[in-house]
DNA sequence: GATGTGAATTAT
DNA sequence: TAATTCACATCC
């Protein structure tokens, strides 16, 4: 306005706009003025159309910087100096993360931070920033920090009471215990090596194994070092019971969880607490990868081969292999731990890119459960006729072991990977069956409330009394559920206390705590559910876990099923005899018609290496991962047909690449599940045995994607998925 | 992706 | 004639 002013300075800001919007041309970064200089990292508030927006102040080459008028730039709205600028390591880690899974710089940058922060004025930051010098109050920490801590303690105190943690009572209980307990010699030697160089290390030890003790002293070092340690954990479910571990052996550090349960208060808190270096010690799930954290020191990342580190969507990065770069760009070990690794993690470790550390032996010498796998085929044909309309649920030697455990007054858990009833509802007389109408999936039978649920779109009815085509009565449930088994198991097993822990059961805020509490009590004898049982809980009274129904992981086309099948029951046989003293009674049993099969017999083994090198043999003969580097580019449509004809158009574009060498592109096809909520997928595998070379083609290729989406109508989304889950 | 524009289509 | 819906242009 006043034309005395000193001239304003340029500066380019990252805003919260998609790559495919086509704004700030190939950087991503728009131009403003402002009337002082400001340090990149900035937080800035700027006009955006007619929207204020937040926005990064951005450092950009010279060379990049876009001639023009700049009396046309408008002017930053407002800046957020109250806060420390996000660290040039923190710009890296993005611009690395928006390039390679090729999204847009400002889009990434603004999605990981907490939603709070991209809304607030400096004031109201001002004031956040102020009551960080509080402590957290007690009750922050959650009803599920303060059950888990309760479990942890009981834990713990079964470790020391079977002698073989050498730790005085109450250490690392709580914030009275100061002495940390010693580590077995296999701990202090994986402990030593890790402390040797900063490469990504495997700690690869089965459950039981006392990785969590590792983790723990490998913190203590970084915090001595008056570093900051960053905890990755797969699941929201986990946190509090490592939170507590956590928080029991530092108490005089400070510790913040990030994790998307959080209250966008509490998000904003912790994630302020981690970046203003007030938070030693940062625990979350995948997107706490992102946290900002100046004296950053260690990067644990457990349960390192859990898919859910791979977000599936918006930016579809994974955070393990994330936690791997920015362990490097700041020269800071990274500790991925396992006992089951992904094959890509193993790959590395037998190029000699990772380092191994082997904790080969469970803590207190406990044995690992005895695998018994049962062939169904053998089984008489029982209950054909029975109610439901198949075969018994369980074999009769697994239910003579379930009685067995439970006259002994043991627990039992059960894992059957389907909640509800019935996957379907089938009609004999016409052959109906319960599909959903706006997905390519069947409607699984809810009984305790009597309605047919879609597991994808959600699209609920009440359950008809007779078939919608013809009218017959006799409309019958195939297959079973979480639902059935529990129920099937109370006739065969009257008097014993049965509960179901899945997705329906603990929908509440804090139930899936609850019950677990209730297990942990004693309250129940047979414990009912899905995978969300498998992972990291700890048992101490299960000495029998069954697979009930696992084969169908054997058969599909996804090909990292079997390594996600085989993972899946060592961490569930994991939960079985964690008590050492019981550990020699326990059992795993699997009902499978492939008793034959190389996955279980490397199971009943306990034989995680030689079921690697199987599967890395038949990735590598088949073009798989982690031999060949893998993109899909995804579309969604209407209709099929537009969703592929774009692709087949993209895929001609990506021919014309020069950039493309040595990449090749699939044919586009349905995925798996090929409609969902009336939208059609349609998906496009490229592939090179070339990292940088996919990267060069995607870079390349990604502009001539986002000109063409505008001449495919049709098209309602479309996305890059770099090294994608499943294909 | 969010927002605003104008034109076309539909309801009343 | 008002009210929706929809295609499309713009955003430093």
């Amino acid at each position: 306005m006043t034309a005395d002013s000193a001239p304003a300075l340029r500066v380019a800001v990252a805003v919260e706009a998609p790559l495919h919007a086509a704004l700030g041309a190939s950087s991503g970064l728009l131009d403003y003025t402002s009337e002082g200089a400001l340090a990149p990292g900035t937080l800035v508030r700027v006009p955006l159309g007619r929207r204020e927006v937040a926005g990064i102040v951005w450092d950009r080459a010279a060379r990049d910087a876009e001639p023009g008028d700049p009396l046309a730039l408008k002017p930053v709205k407002a800046v957020l100096d109250a806060m420390p600028p996000l660290a040039a390591p923190w710009r890296a880690l993005i611009e690395f993360a928006a390039g390679y899974y090729q999204r847009g710089l400002g889009e990434l940058a603004l999605a990981v931070l907490p939603p709070q922060l991209r809304q607030i004025d400096g004031t109201q930051l001002a004031r956040r920033l102020k009551r960080l010098d509080r402590p957290d109050r007690p009750a922050a920490a959650s009803e599920a920090a303060a059950a888990a801590a309760a479990a942890v303690t009981k834990a713990q105190a079964a470790e020391a009471a079977a002698g073989v943690v050498p730790a005085p009572d109450g250490a690392a209980a709580g914030p009275a215990g100061a002495a940390p307990p010693g580590l077995t010699a296999e701990q202090a030697a994986a402990l030593a090596a890790f402390a040797q160089d900063t490469t990504p290390a495997l700690l690869y030890g089965v459950t039981g194994s006392g990785k969590t003790e590792v983790y723990l002293h490998a913190a203590a070092l970084a915090l001595q070092a008056g570093r900051q340690v960053l905890v990755l954990v797969p699941e929201i479910n986990l946190t509090p019971q490592l939170e507590a571990r956590f928080a029991g052996r530092f108490p005089h550090h400070r510790l913040a969880s990030l994790h998307s349960a959080l209250t966008p208060a509490q998000r904003l808190r912790h994630w302020l607490l981690a970046h203003e270096g007030h938070a030693d010690l940062v625990l979350g799930t995948r997107l706490a990868v992102f946290a900002s954290m100046p004296r950053l020191g260690l990067i644990v990342v457990d349960e390192e081969h859990d898919a859910s580190f791979k977000q599936q969507e918006g930016a579809r990065y994974s955070a393990r292999d994330l936690a791997v770069w920015r362990g490097r760009q700041l020269g800071v070990p990274v500790l991925l731990g396992s006992a089951t690794p992904s094959l890509e993690t193993w790959h590395r470790v037998q190029q000699g890119r990772y380092r191994r550390l082997a904790l080969p032996q469970r803590i207190g010498g406990g044995e690992l459960p005895r695998v018994r796998l049962i062939d169904m085929r053998q089984l008489p044909r029982l209950g054909q006729s029975a109610p439901g309309g198949d075969a018994t649920p369980l074999a009769p030697p697994l239910l003579a072991a379930l009685r067995e455990r439970l006259q002994r007054g043991e627990q039992s858990l059960l894992l059957l990977n389907r909640r509800g009833y019935a996957p379907v509802l089938h009609c004999a007389a016409c052959g109906w069956k319960s599909g959903c109408p706006h997905c390519s999936a069947w409607r699984v039978f809810h009984k305790a409330d009597r309605t047919l649920r879609c597991h994808h779109c959600g699209f609920t009815e009440r359950v008809p009394r007779a078939c919608p085509e013809c009218g017959n009565l006799d409309i019958a449930p195939i297959g079973r559920g979480t639902e059935k088994l529990e129920e099937q198991l109370a006739a065969v097993l009257p008097g014993a206390r049965i509960a179901r822990i899945d997705a329906d059961s603990t929908r509440g805020v804090g139930e899936l705590e609850r019950q677990l509490a209730a297990v942990h009590e004693g309250e129940v004898d047979v414990l009912v559910g899905t995978q969300i049982l498998a992972k990291g809980h700890d048992f101490r009274r299960v000495t029998l876990v069954a697979a009930v129904n696992p084969d169908g992981a054997l058969f599909t086309s996804d090909f990292r099923a079997p390594e996600r099948l085989f993972a899946l029951l060592m961490q569930a046989g994991g939960r079985a005899g964690r008590d050492a003293a019981q550990s020699a009674g326990s059992e795993m049993w699997i009902q499978t018609t492939s008793p034959g099969h190389a996955l279980y017999a490397a199971l009943a083994r306990h034989d995680y290496e030689a079921f690697a090198k199987a599967q890395l043999d038949e990735r590598r003969a088949a073009g798989l991962p982690p031999f060949t580097h893998l993109a899909l580019v995804r579309a969604e449509a209407r209709e099929a047909a537009a969703a592929t004809a774009f692709l087949r158009e993209a895929a001609g574009c990506l021919q014309a690449l020069d950039a493309a060498a040595g990449v090749r592109a699939y044919p586009p096809v349905p995925p798996a599940l090929a409609r969902v909520a009336d939208v059609e997928r349609v998906q496009m595998l490229v592939e090179s045995a070339s990292r940088p070379a996919l990267q060069r083609a995607l870079s390349g290729w990604l502009p001539a994607l986002v000109a063409l989406r505008a001449r495919h109508k049709g098209v309602i989304r479309w996305a890059v998925d770099v090294d994608p889950q499943a294909i």
